[in-house]
DNA sequence: TACGCCACTTCCGTGTGGTGGAAGACGTAT
DNA sequence: ATACGTCTTCCACCACACGGAAGTGGCGTA
């Protein structure tokens, strides 16, 4: 295979697309809505730039304006996302899975993949007597803390594990793994056995367990739920539910020939 | 108010932007996969072109390439639609409401938004037993022949329904709407009921009762029950659960200041 | 092994269209 | 009235997007 086009890290150049691109970047889930000058100021770019490339991304539906005047992003983004095979696609596969998951525990059942050295969560579906969490779905973490995040990182890329246990371990509670040989450890028993337990390491009253969704050998997301407690023990019961679940999505992404491969 | 920034129509000038946007374009339910030459082909740019395009898009996240070298639609495009308010805000919100409305009828149910004289179809839930229908999210279809096209049809701009007015009607099935003055009694009868019934307009074994979701007074967008059936008689039991689950929806918008005003 | 074909990748000189300063319109607070 | 902030339009300059051409690699055929 040549050197060939893979995902890179952030855009380097100033070019006029990047730009383009850049204004969809300035939309966050805190500021799902911003004003022109908002967005320039974001982008780094003049006024009368920023009005351009603005215009340009409403001709097309990229952003749309409320009668505020402010800008949000467009239903064409969205129509677009559902053609994410690792969106819309994986979450129509999984939910019925997710479902029964759900009706058995009656805990959050969460469904992630891996982008880069986070997770982002496509799909969740939460009790109201569950416990309560930090995610959303279209949200991003960091992968060690998270039970789905450990899944994802032990079965990802030797060079992302690297760069993931080169940078210091932001600690989230006091059980938080911040050692790199601890976690070295913790990835090699999650890929042992198949699944990972996060013991209170996003919040202090939540556990997790989770398990990879595989096709064809590869990793491709990672299935969990999430429950109150303050030790595995919590979780232990669920994991076969779990393992079983995400066997069962990965075998339906497989079969029905829907261009399902890994990353 | 200004001439301003509206959403227009396709984007005319062969700008650098609007080459990248084309090349997400190209991408549809159809085709979600592409090789680079297919890209080029579909946006009508030399391969070289095409290659630097998506090496942009790709170092971005917009698209992302399988093993076989074929790129799809990234995660970003899915993650930056998970912020739409008429995608997943919407969607969010809807959610419990639909599934109560599943619960009791067991039926299709059905939320769409419209999007310049189409309806993009948001989620859907549907049952093994209820009737199949041709919609999927992140699908569009023309407004008059479905239920909640008519009920977005009819509280559309004035300047909406004349284009849509103004060109032909294509039928369906033979009891397809197809007389523009017909449609406009039709309509007309959609806001003074506050709900809309198709009946056999999409195939010839469905019918649907649409109602709209409002939000200070302005339509954003619509709830509908289809069922297998031959007259309006199928869905008219269903008109109050459908009218009711929708304006909850409405209330539930308008209530936590999450934004939500008219398109 | 040699050849042809196709899909992809890289390079670089040309000229097109992206750029951003400036000026004006509009609304709102002082 | 005056000042400020936001948005919109215009246009001359020159960076950078463009695409032809040449090179690479894989695959099937002879």
């Amino acid at each position: 295979m040549t050197s060939g086009l893979r995902a890179g890290p952030l855009p380097a150049r100033r070019t006029a697309g990047g730009k383009l691109l850049a204004v969809l970047d300035a939309f966050t889930r805190e500021r799902p809505a911003l004003t022109l000058s908002e967005i320039a100021r974001a982008v780094g770019v003049p006024l009368s730039t920023a009005h351009r490339l603005v215009g340009e991304l409403c001709a097309w539906g990229g952003v749309e304006r409320d009668e505020d005047g402010r800008y949000r992003v467009g239903l064409r983004v969205w129509e677009l996302g559902a053609l994410a095979p690792r969106g819309l696609g994986l979450r129509e596969v999984a939910l019925p899975f997710m479902e029964d998951l759900y009706e058995v525990t009656h805990e959050n059942v969460q469904l992630a993949v891996r982008d880069g050295t986070e997770v982002v969560f496509v799909e969740r579906i939460a009790g109201r007597s569950a416990v309560g969490v930090l995610t959303r779905v279209g949200g991003r973490f960091a992968l060690p803390p998270t039970g789905v995040g450990l899944v994802l990182l032990a079965h990802a890329p030797a060079e992302v594990q690297e760069r993931v246990l080169a940078e210091p371990l932001t600690a989230h509670t006091r059980h938080t793994i911040t050692d790199p040989r601890r976690l070295r450890r913790v990835l090699a028993e999650v890929r042992r056995t198949g699944m990972a337990i996060s013991d209170r390491q996003v919040t202090e009253d939540a556990v997790s367990v989770a398990a990879p969704v595989e096709v064809s050998g590869a990793v491709v997301a990672a299935l969990s739920i999430v429950v109150r407690g303050s030790s595995p023990a919590a979780v232990r019961d669920f994991a076969p539910g779990v393992r079983a679940a995400a066997r069962g999505i990965g075998r339906t992404l497989a079969s029905p020939g829907a261009g399902w491969r890994a990353p």
